[in-house]
DNA sequence: GCGACAG
DNA sequence: ATCTTGTCGC
C-alpha cells in the first residue's frame, strides 16, 4: 500500500551505511562456554505488515523459554543485498518485547558475508550489541574460497577472511555466518547440534512457524497496534 | 552491457 | 517472502 522503492541514490547511500557499519561488526568469540540459550529471528509477511517473531530456546531444558510476535508495517521493498533496511525494523521491535536475553541470536539472514560486510544478521547484533549468527540457504554473488577443516566447509570473503561456512544436507545446503561478536567457527558448532528433522536449527524453525502462522491468520490486524 | 542475488 | 492441492520420490 505504501511500499518506498529506494532511488538509487539512496541505495548507495544504504550500502554506505551497511559498510560503515561493517567496520564495527566484531569477528570473534565471545560466546560463554556453556550457550544455554539460543534464539531464532524471522519474519513473516502479509501485504505490508512484517511478523517478526523471536523465539527463545533453552538448550539443557529442550524447551522453548519465550516466544513472542509482533507486526510492523514494513516500508521497503526486498532488494538483494539491503534486506536489512526491510527486515531489521520488525526484528528490532519484538527484540524490544522480550523479556529474556539470549545467549546468542540465530538469524533468519547473511552475517558479515555480504557485499558490504554487514548483512541482516550483524546489522542486527551490532545494532543491539548481541552476538548474532546469520543462517540462510543461499549466498549473494560473489567471490568465495571453500576450504575443508574440521568436518566443515569454510567459505572466506574475497579477502580471504573466513566468515562463515556451509553444511550439506540431502540435496541442499545449509549457510551459517558470522553476524557479530562470534567466529566462524564457534558459530557453526552452536548452529549444528540444533539442526533437527528440518533444514533449520531449531530456534529458527520455531521463529518462522510463529511468524507465519501469525501472518497468515490475522488479515484483521489493526493500524492502531502497529 | 545484462543478468543473477539473503527474505 | 507470498499466492496454493495434490502428488512424485527417498
Amino acid at each position: 500500500m505504501s511500499l518506498f522503492y529506494p532511488s538509487e541514490s539512496l541505495q548507495h547511500k544504504l550500502h554506505n551505511t551497511l559498510r560503515k557499519l561493517s567496520k564495527k561488526v566484531l569477528v570473534a568469540d565471545t560466546l560463554p562456554n556453556e550457550v544455554r540459550l539460543v534464539a531464532g529471528l524471522d519474519v513473516a509477511y502479509r501485504g505490508d505488515v512484517g511478523f517478526g517473531a523471536l523465539a527463545v530456546y533453552d538448550v539443557r531444558k529442550r524447551a522453548f523459554v519465550e516466544v513472542l510476535v509482533e507486526p510492523t508495517i514494513v516500508r521497503i521493498p526486498y532488494i538483494p543485498s539491503l534486506l536489512s533496511f526491510r527486515e531489521a525494523p520488525p526484528m528490532l521491535k519484538v527484540l524490544s518485547k522480550a523479556q529474556v536475553a539470549a545467549d546468542v541470536y540465530l538469524v533468519n539472514g547473511l552475517g558479515a558475508l555480504h557485499p558490504d560486510g554487514c548483512g541482516l544478521a550483524s546489522y542486527i547484533g551490532v545494532v543491539t550489541n548481541v552476538p548474532t549468527i546469520g543462517v540462510t540457504k543461499g549466498l549473494l554473488r560473489g567471490n568465495y574460497t571453500f576450504s575443508r577443516r574440521g568436518g566443515y566447509e569454510f567459505i572466506a570473503n574475497e579477502r580471504g577472511v573466513v566468515l562463515g561456512a556451509r553444511i550439506r544436507l540431502n540435496k541442499r545446503s545449509l549457510y551459517v555466518t558470522v553476524g557479530h561478536m562470534v567466529s566462524a567457527e564457534r558459530a557453526v558448532e552452536v548452529v549444528h547440534p540444533l539442526l533437527g528433522k528440518s533444514y533449520l536449527p531449531i530456534p529458527l524453525l520455531k521463529a518462522h512457524e510463529e511468524a507465519t502462522k501469525a501472518a497468515r491468520g490475522s488479515s484483521w490486524v489493526r493500524q492502531s497496534q502497529l
